[in-house]
RNA sequence: GCGGGGGUUUCCGAGCCUGGUCAAAGGAGCAAGGCUUAGGACCUUGUCGCGUAGGCGUUCGUGGGUUCAAAUCCCACCUCCCGCACCA
């Protein structure tokens, strides 16, 4: 342990000293901006943290040693209510928040008393972590850190809002919340005691002419317009008639006083019970046609206006309540209605689908066997329906323009048109109750005066998805959830009144929102470096100065003087701008498409010009610990500062990097933790051997077979390094070229070659990316030059790839493998092994089967044999070359292509040779005598005659 | 409900897009042997079943289908996880 701490801090400490993370523009060398999100200063960074950081730092590392120019910064967020709320809970003495403070983050008490400070706070878990950071090894240019509540930040974050609303995109506006009207304020998700998850749904009113009023019919579904028969109420409930802003509507008194809510303004002129209603008629909105209003028990008063309209073809609940009045016609008379009236009501088909006759509610109230409008399978019977119809049905040629529609394609133009026509208006209400921790029942509010950002505008989501296209998103699955996504947005209230952050600069009252001043802060790093070194005074960042260095726009000399900014610096900082953007690469977590990320490829197009829209975006999962989702009220949370403490950094940055990969969660496991460290260990060491052994200069294909397949590995990390895909990439660095170095170690029998130590030079290039620590101190004592942080990143050399000498070594794993396979079944102990390597004609016929099958796909017996027969001495043993035809056609077809390929460019291998060479090490695996043969050498020694099942590739054995 | 990602051999986890080299990489665990004879060290081998000759049989959520050939392609179903807004 000792060890691994010992060399990571001395690394550290040399790479800070020498400065190589700091990055400058370089107009010779091509530039790699990566970028992560920046983690809240209200707690400590956990694994989960780190797990999506390592991956940005070793791509970030592995660019640098491809010769980039590589800026990784880092900053801090503060912005929002969530340090102010931890503040808070510290101020109030919530124990077990305390308690979380004390055990978890390891904050000592005289620090403690300070957190009633945020900004405090903010500031501790800033330096906090900034330290530990440093510890996990991350190549971060820290001269360009910020905070996000830093005076220099707002001015940069009032430039983009200002810029966005000349822009039309921040928009004053409405909006429908969950709201505590004891409390007077929003309640959120986490506020909630019953009613998890529920939001606002949007209520179309139908309205109903009655005399001088209108009954607003609430409905989700107003297609079904065209097949109503007449009104439900219930008759036990309150009604009220009042005046709703200029009109006079019918509805239930508990909807009135939602509606006031809902900026409207409502007057009671009268209260009433549902039954007065009862018998009465109104109008339809479509045709004036005069509809009854009926009495139904299933009408929720609570729910919308408490009117509803009924279309007993397509509702099931409608449906079910006509067949109960047409069946018990005694419940008609207490409200003096007659009977035929109800009688007469049909059900008016207006939707058509597939497998459904004209009347789908009854077909399927009679599927379901539901009773009556009380038994609880109506809404089986509703979901049921509804989904078919929403989906794939289209509606009759008695619904007026919309005839011949696709029912979930028409329905918000019905909206539209209705509201336009003023027969259709809507509510908000909440679908299932929500109460409050303090067991207040919420309704819904319409909030006024809210800032928005308008994410629902429809040529801002066009070009969005242009710079989603031109962009590349790994691993490739998660664009069509950015795509959803876009198209899925609406506007996003951006402001808040407390909290900290940057006040809205036209309207001071309002604080930009967490999550929208986090959108284009990549580019402030690009610049805060001069900001901070030169002294340049926040009021000297006007919006003309940001407009320059991001758009070009206004003249240098004009800008430079009224900011007092020098042309120079100035000219500088547009300069180095314009060098860095746009981001290479941003990586992120996955919960982060939805929101973050979206805002990031959003407020870009909005804000900076193509070609500085995003590059690359990264998505990975979430980190779990021990299988269970990470938490710090459960417990079960890890801090990166006490992962590294105990494993070193190394270790925890392998670890979490063979995790997962693609948006797959890894799962943090001490157990498997605590694994890689100790192979990073026995890794050190096995280097110091390598390293302090090597003498041995000759080389032969055992060398070239080593150089031959590291030429693979290089190929496969860098091929995945470039798609993030970080897990395969270390696998491959590290557990397969491991193997690859063992093998070599047990065939050659030796460790000291200088091959070896060559051949390692390569491999611990590969590893430094991801274990960058161990492989400096290791790179130190190799008689090189510099770190290898900025060593240069292996190549792919394909004149080094041998083909031959990797057949020769499947050869002979494959001979070793068949012969202890043999000893396995038959339980004898070798004293004598022979082989028998194929004759020259099977391989010629080999050959012949090989071509064919890669030029037709496949080789047939019969094609095979002309082609024998072609040649005049294996036709002289027609009988013998046939049954070997036969004998490998079957296996050559079952080969892939590039198997094939790869055999006929190796052609006929010397497996006599090639064995031979191996003797020594195959009599030391087998523990017995070795002997090789050609299957046609008269004096082989082949009691049992098995030198005739020999194959080319597949020498025949025989074993006593 | 809408959207996204999954279900692989004891476990973790590749493979699936581009069907054959797949009884299926790699790691862990377990077992045996070696080395050392102290080690959470290292090296080999085995780890679905059967097998006295390199083989055979049965596997990749379930059920169908396409194909000479399917973990991989198509259809249906079952099932698990994640996100859904003013909250970071």
């Amino acid at each position: 342990m000792e060890l691994l701490h010992r060399i990571e801090a001395k690394w550290q400490k040399a790479w800070e000293k020498a400065k190589i993370f700091e990055a400058d523009p370089n107009p010779n060398q091509k530039k790699c901006f990566v970028t992560f999100p920046y983690s809240y200063a209200n707690g400590p960074v956990h694994v989960g943290h780190a797990f999506t950081a390592t991956r940005v730092d070793a791509y970030a590392r592995f660019k640098r040693m491809q010769g980039h120019n590589v800026l990784f910064p880092w900053a801090w967020h503060w912005t929002g209510q969530t340090i102010v709320g931890a503040s808070e809970r510290v101020k109030l003495g919530d124990k077990q928040f305390i308690r979380a403070l004390r055990e978890i983050d390891g904050v000592l008490e005289e620090e403690l008393k300070k957190f009633v400070d945020p900004v405090y706070m903010a500031s501790y878990y800033t330096n906090e972590n900034r330290r530990t950071i440093h510890q996990a090894g991350f190549s971060v240019d820290w001269r360009r850190e910020f905070y996000t509540t830093m005076p220099a930040f707002n001015k940069f974050i009032e430039w983009q809002y200002k810029r966005l609303r000349e822009k039309g995109y921040v928009i004053k506006g409405t909006h429908p919340v969950v709201w505590c009207p004891r409390c007077e304020s929003p309640t959120g998700d986490h506020d909630r005691q019953e009613g998890e998850g529920v939001t606002p749904e949007e209520y179309t009113l139908i309205k109903f002419r009655y005399e001088d009023t209108y009954l607003p019919a609430a409905t989700f579904r107003p297609e079904t317009i065209y097949g109503v028969t007449n009104i439900w109420v219930n008759p036990d409930a309150n009604y009220v008639e009042a005046e709703v802003d200029s009109e006079k509507w019918i509805i239930s008194e508990t909807s009135s006083n939602k509606l006031k809510e809902q900026k409207r303004k409502i007057v009671i002129i009268r209260c009433f019970k549902g039954k007065k209603l009862i018998g009465k008629s109104v109008a339809s909105p479509i045709d004036g046609e005069p509809l009854p209003i009926l009495p139904a028990i299933f009408v929720n008063v609570g729910n919308a206006t408490g009117v509803v309209y009924s279309v007993p073809a397509h509702a099931p609940v409608d449906w079910l309540a006509l067949r109960d009045l047409q069946r018990y016609p005694a419940i008609l008379e207490k409200y003096s209605i007659d009977p035929t009236l109800v009688k007469n009501i049909r059900p008016i088909p207006m939707i058509h689908i597939e497998g459904f006759g004209q009347f789908p509610a009854i077909e399927v109230v009679e599927q379901l066997d539901v009773k009556d409008q009380c038994d609880p399978k109506v809404e089986k019977a509703t979901k049921r329906l509804y989904k078919k119809e929403f989906h794939s049905g289209i509606l009759k040629e008695n619904c007026g323009n919309y005839t011949g529609r696709l029912v979930h394609d028409v329905k918000t133009d019905i909206v539209n048109d209705f509201k336009e026509r003023n027969i259709a208006d809507i509510m908000f209400d909440l679908p299932q109750p929500v109460i409050d921790k303090s067991l207040h029942q919420c309704i819904v509010k319409v909030l006024e005066g809210q800032w928005f950002i308008k994410y629902s505008d429809s040529k801002w989501k066009r070009k969005t998805k242009d710079a989603l296209n031109q962009s590349t998103i790994y691993p490739e699955t998660a664009a069509s959830w950015f795509l959803s996504v876009i198209d899925w947005l609406r506007d996003k209230p951006c402001t808040r009144k407390s909290g900290l952050g940057t006040r809205l600069p036209w309207n001071r009252e309002w604080i930009i929102e967490t999550l929208s001043d986090s959108t284009i802060y990549m580019a402030f790093y690009t610049i805060n470096k001069y900001i901070d070194q030169r002294g340049i005074e926040p009021s000297q960042l006007t919006p003309e100065v940001f407009d320059y260095i991001f758009s070009g726009k206004g003249s240098l000399r004009t800008v430079a003087n009224k900011s007092k900014i020098s042309n120079q610096l100035l000219k500088t900082m547009r300069d180095e701008f314009l060098y860095w953007y746009p981001v290479d690469m941003r990586n992120s977590a996955k919960e982060l498409i939805p929101n973050h990320l979206t805002f990031f490829l959003f407020q870009h197009v909005a804000l900076f010009a193509a070609e500085h829209w995003p590059k690359t975006i990264g998505v990975n999962g979430m980190l779990t610990i021990e299988g269970k989702k990470m938490g710090k009220s459960k417990g079960n949370f890890v801090t990166l500062r006490n992962a590294i403490e105990e494993y070193g950094a190394d270790s925890t940055r392998c670890a979490l990097l063979l995790g997962a990969e693609g948006m797959n969660d890894p799962d943090w496991r001490s157990e498997n933790v605590q694994d890689v460290k100790n192979k990073l260990e026995s890794f050190y060491r096995l280097a110091k051997i390598i390293i302090n052994k090597a003498k041995d200069e000759k080389t032969g294909q055992l060398e070239d077979w080593l150089f031959s397949v590291l030429q693979n590995r290089v190929k496969v990390v860098t091929e995945n390094m470039e798609m993030l895909k970080t897990r395969t990439a270390l696998e491959n660095a590290f557990f397969e070229t491991w193997n690859d170095f063992r093998w070599y170690t047990r065939r050659k029998a030796s460790m000291e070659t200088s091959a070896l130590l060559k051949a390692f030079n390569i491999w611990i290039r590969l590893l430094a990316p991801f274990a960058p620590h161990v492989c400096e101190e290791i790179w130190s004592k190799m008689n090189t030059k510099g770190f290898i942080s900025l060593a240069k990143w292996p190549k792919y050399d394909r004149k080094k790839v041998n083909p031959i000498a990797e057949e020769n070594e499947i050869l002979i794993k494959s001979v070793l493998d068949d012969t202890s396979n043999i000893i396995r079944a038959t339980k004898i102990k070798p004293k004598k092994v022979c082989y028998f390597t194929a004759a020259q004609w099977k391989w010629e016929i080999y050959q012949k089967a090989l071509k064919i099958s890669i030029e037709k796909g496949t080789v047939d017996k019969s094609y095979l044999m002309a082609e024998i027969f072609r040649d005049e001495k294996l036709k002289k043993q027609a009988e013998k070359a046939a049954k070997f035809a036969s004998n490998i056609i079957e296996k050559i077809n079952q080969m892939g292509r590039t198997r094939k390929t790869t055999l006929m460019m190796v052609g006929k291998l010397d497996e006599a040779m090639v064995l031979t060479n191996a003797k020594k090490f195959l009599e030391q695996e087998l523990n017995a005598e070795i002997q090789i043969y050609i299957e046609d050498n008269p004096h082989r020694y082949d009691p049992k005659n098995r030198g005739k099942l020999a194959k080319p590739f597949k020498p025949a054995i025989y074993i006593e």
